[in-house]
DNA sequence: TAGATTGTTAATCGATTAACAATC
DNA sequence: TAGATTGTTAATCGATTAACAATC
């Protein structure tokens, strides 16, 4: 809304412009230009000056950019400076894993329900948060404000209850079942297709050296 | 080395080619024009037939393509016709839900190994695979034919553990740890890095409606 | 043969890099 | 002021889409 488009390319990289000066920022660096940035990082100052300015004038000419406060600019175009209530849904190992990943919550991700079809598991506890029966999740969702769901369940179920999150008033899936979701325009869907990953990365590993290129 | 130097645009789209054919073959479809497949996958059919044809021709004019020989050859491609020997590094739960997941094998990637530094869970078996020490992660890489490496380890053992890698001859690395490894040209690393998916995500729930654009 | 659909070239579009005037 | 470095325009490079001749 505030912004004119910005282009995806741009988007993917903010984060680890994010990362870098919240390190750089953490070893009390005060500035930085863009070359400096551009040699730690691996890419060209061009692109980061160009990625910047989408934005706006974060830096000044003759000194650079202040590493605290294009950190904390960059935290609020992702924004990182609001709190997310998010649900997970499937508490397999890979749902228990990510409820567990404690960093989430440092950046304002809260988990606030977990729901499993598993009648076994419902009472258990991750992190102080039960595992509910999925046919709460919908009243849940109704009292809770929830912007995003994590989908960690088998593919199969997965169309389905994107169906049924639709229905709630999700804003954002992110979706680790290897499956592409058909959702509205207006909701958000992140894929997280780790196998395809896998598969990407034996590819390259079969390329020869001079082939290669991999990364994000 | 056989093929011509392939952009990583098409190579990030061959998974997800794969996943398609594979799911129409097991529908019994036999062929399939790009037309077709291009309102399935909701993607161009000129991009389609442009991605093949970096490969070969594996279509047919007037036919279109060939189902289960295309799903074939694309798996060739992505090198999943041959078996992977994979050690998995950082047993938490994470690593464990990597290990528990079944079709990772099913592609052809065997976990080989499991190891932890925490000495509580040694000997602990995940899917018969004992979690080992860190200690004996060199003699096994040698006597085990290791290509592929995951860490599931935190950011800052992450740096020193790619650093053994490489020098037992690790081929390729799947990195989960939220920092960049520094490795040889002829090191293939894939990461990924969860927490800049969910502030990608983040950055799309805050837009408006005509802006979005995510997915992969 | 006629119709369908590929393989491939050409056109367009978008993203990255280079260059430099503006300015701190 | 002189030097440094941005913001921004222009040039280049790469990726996607359109078009159509080749051919099954």
């Amino acid at each position: 809304m505030d912004e004119k488009n910005i282009s995806g390319a741009v988007i993917k990289r903010l984060p680890r412009y994010f990362r870098y000066l919240g390190e750089l920022r953490d070893e009390g660096v005060e500035r930085i230009s863009s070359g400096d940035l551009s040699v730690l990082m691996k890419v060209t100052a061009s692109q980061i000056r160009q990625d910047l300015n989408q934005f706006g004038g974060f830096g000044q000419q003759g000194y650079g950019y202040n590493v605290s406060h294009l950190y904390d600019e960059i935290g609020k175009i992702l924004g990182l400076h609001k709190k997310h209530n998010l649900i997970l849904i499937g508490a397999g190992n890979l749902g228990q894993a990510l409820a567990n990943y404690v960093n989430f919550e440092k950046r304002g991700f809260i988990i606030k329900g977990i729901f499993d079809k598993n009648e076994k598991i419902h009472g258990k506890l991750i992190r102080d948060i039960p595992i509910s029966p999925m046919e709460e999740m919908e009243s849940f969702m109704k009292n809770n404000d929830i912007d995003i769901a994590v989908l960690t369940i088998p593919k199969t179920e997965a169309v389905k209850v994107a169906g049924m999150l639709v229905r709630c008033g999700i804003k954002g899936i992110w979706n680790f079942a290897h499956v592409d979701l058909n959702v509205p325009d207006n909701i958000v869907v992140k894929n997280e297709h780790l196998s395809e990953s896998l598969m990407e990365l034996s590819y390259n590993l079969n390329r020869s050296v001079s082939d290669k290129k991999t990364g994000g």
